[in-house]
DNA sequence: GCCCAGGGAATCG
DNA sequence: CGATTCCATGGG
C-alpha cells in the first residue's frame, strides 16, 4: 500500500474532519464488521450496508467520538484533524502497515493446495485490517464476548461504558480498571454480564492493583510470555487471550481458534492447518479465514 | 469426564 | 410460532 496522506482538513458543522488518501485498499466496512471490535456501529443511513460503495462507523476509541466514512477510494475521519490523525488514528487503523506485502506472505506460506485456500480467504477479505486497539478495552471486551453472540457483547459492553467510562463528547469513554473495581461486581452482574461479571471484577482488580502490567504484556518477548500473563485471569483462556494479544496488544502472531476457525479447519484443511507457517501474520491469516467463513459464504 | 452458569441471537421443526 | 442450539471458561 502507498503511504496514505492528508488531502484536506477542515471544519463542517462544527466538526473537525480529515481526508485521507492513499488508503484505497482500506475497507472501513470490512474492518468494522469483521468482530474485533463492539464499539463502532454503522451511522443510520448504513444500517443495511453499504450504499453505492458508501459507508460509514461511528464510536469511540481513545476517549474520542469519530465518524469513519469511505467513499471514492477516500476516507473521511469526522471529530478529528490532523493532529490527532497523526497521533491516534493512523496507527489505530493500522493504515501505515503494508498489507499488500503481508497477503503475498500469508498466500504463500502453505503448500500449493492450501495456498489455494488461502488466496481466496485473502480475495473474500481484501481491506481488512487488525486495529490498534487499546489493551484494557481488548481485554475487558474479549472476556465479555466468551460464549456469546456479537449483539448482545455490543450491549453489555455499551452499557458498561455508559454506566461507569467517563463522559466524553459523543459518548462515554471505556471504563478503566480502577472505575471497575469501584463499580463492583454486583452493578456489573447486573448489567446482565452473567458469570463473566466476576471474571471483568478480577481483570479489573489485577489490572488496577498493578498485579498484572498491561504495558509489560504489549512488550513481552515472547507469545508465550505475554500469553501466560493474561492466562492468570479468571476467565481468560487460550481464545480470549489470543484475540486480546491481536487485537489489542500489538501480538500479531496471535491465532485465536473458535468455532469458526474449527470449521474452516474441517472444511478447507482436512490435512491439518498449522498457524505457525504464517509467522508473524499469523492474525491477519486467522482474520481472514474467519471473514471468509463467517461471513463471505459462497463468494469468490 | 460432565454439567452448569445468564442471556439473547440464530437456527430449527 | 415455540423449541433447541450455540457460545469459552472455570468450578463443583
Amino acid at each position: 500500500m502507498d503511504k496514505v496522506y492528508i488531502i484536506e482538513e477542515g471544519v463542517l458543522d462544527g466538526v473537525p474532519y480529515v481526508k485521507i488518501g492513499g488508503a484505497e485498499s482500506f475497507s472501513v466496512f470490512k474492518s468494522f464488521d469483521c468482530g474485533q471490535c463492539f464499539r463502532f456501529d454503522p451511522t443510520e443511513e448504513f444500517a443495511d450496508g453499504p450504499v453505492n460503495g458508501a459507508y460509514e462507523v461511528e464510536g469511540v476509541a481513545h476517549g474520542r467520538y469519530v465518524r469513519l466514512r469511505e467513499e471514492g477510494g477516500v476516507l473521511t475521519i469526522f471529530g478529528s484533524d490532523a493532529a490527532d490523525f497523526d497521533s491516534i488514528w493512523r496507527g489505530y487503523l493500522a493504515l501505515d502497515e503494508d498489507y499488500d506485502e503481508i497477503d503475498r506472505l500469508v498466500t504463500t506460506a502453505l503448500d500449493e493446495a492450501d495456498s489455494a485456500v488461502m488466496l481466496r480467504a485473502a480475495e473474500v477479505s481484501h481491506g481488512i485490517r487488525i486495529l490498534h486497539q487499546e489493551p484494557w478495552e481488548t481485554l475487558c471486551s474479549f472476556i465479555i464476548s466468551q460464549n456469546n453472540n456479537i449483539p448482545r457483547i455490543k450491549k453489555i459492553i455499551s452499557a458498561l461504558c455508559e454506566n461507569f467510562g467517563e463522559k466524553v463528547e459523543g459518548g462515554h469513554a471505556f471504563p478503566t480498571p480502577e472505575a471497575l473495581v469501584e463499580a463492583g461486581e454486583e452493578r456489573i452482574f447486573a448489567l446482565k454480564t452473567g458469570f463473566r461479571a466476576g471474571y471483568i471484577a478480577d481483570a479489573a482488580r489485577r489490572v488496577a492493583s498493578g498485579e498484572i502490567d498491561l504495558a509489560a504484556v504489549a512488550a513481552a518477548e515472547t507469545y508465550e510470555e505475554a500469553e501466560r500473563e493474561l492466562l492468570q485471569i479468571r476467565g481468560v483462556g487460550p481464545k480470549v487471550a489470543a484475540c486480546a494479544l491481536l487485537f489489542g496488544f500489538g501480538k500479531s502472531e496471535a491465532f485465536p481458534v473458535d468455532t469458526w476457525m474449527k470449521k474452516v479447519a474441517e472444511r478447507h484443511f482436512p490435512r491439518g492447518l498449522d498457524h505457525k507457517r504464517f509467522g508473524k501474520h499469523a492474525g491477519i491469516a486467522q482474520q481472514y479465514l474467519f471473514y471468509m467463513e463467517r461471513y463471505a459464504r459462497g463468494e469468490g
